[in-house]
DNA sequence: TCTGGTTAGCGAAGATCTTCGCTAACCGAT
DNA sequence: ATCGGTTAGCGAAGATCTTCGCTAACCAGA
């Protein structure tokens, strides 16, 4: 059984959210488009995904387009927050701190990013 | 059809490597009692996911110890690098950088933790 | 109106993941 | 040697995820 509204994207959920967030508002015919390139996916098969995502409140659509459009159910960001969370408690037991190390430490930062990064660390270290 | 040896670890896979990081090296009867106390495993269960994972490769065993004894074949750091590395990927685009600052800006970090960031940022801009 | 291409959906098959019943091997104590 | 508890493993059932065949509704052009 599965609880309600609280369901992570399985792997071909995410791709189809990913495609969204950059084509959204997007039909059908577009998404399958993207999908079949990447590994030739069915007509049918996108259509089935697109139908039990919206089931899990992981996209909404617009019926009165035509052909009907889809959205992602969430952002980006939200997406990315909530995958973040997970990984912080299920392998770093909690600790948000020492992935963002080891992403700091995995080397590849253009310098305006690592300007921005010492903005929010001056500010964390005023408010702790 | 799956890949040789790079298969992510599932859920439950993951609730094991997580024991073992703690406890490693460690026998069935452990691991076995932190899921059962986690979620009511059957011990079948338990031994059934160690072989599983074995097969995978995600786990090595010792089978001279009486009983068995499990050590998880990659480090939390190694693991947590491709959760991450994934992460990024896939919901990202590839900047590791927007995921460091969503992280940063959800604010929990300790000053010492702080300091370490600042320092990795100053080598990273040494660096580049 | 008929026809062909596009769009939408159902239900079932195929993969993969998770669980456990049942059996066997092992080992220390009687 | 025998018994009873612990340890190990197989194979199959139950969940969930992914795919697609087939059918129907829709719509623009002949």
């Amino acid at each position: 059984m599965r609880e309600m509204g609280s369901s992570q994207p399985t792997a071909v959920e995410l791709e189809i959210l990913r495609i969204l967030w950059e084509l959204e508002p997007c039909p059908v015919r577009e998404i399958h488009a993207r999908l079949n390139d990447a590994k030739g996916t069915n007509y049918s098969t996108t259509v089935k995904m697109l139908s039990v995502m919206l089931t899990k409140g992981l996209v909404k659509r617009d019926e009165n387009a035509t052909p009907h459009v889809y959205r992602a159910a969430m952002t980006r960001q939200r997406a990315a927050k909530q995958f973040l969370s997970e990984l912080i408690e299920k392998v770093y037991d909690g600790s948000a701190m020492s992935l963002v190390l080891q992403a700091l430490a995995s080397g590849k930062a253009s310098k305006p990013e690592i300007e921005e990064a010492r903005r929010l660390l001056d500010e964390m270290e005023d408010k702790s």
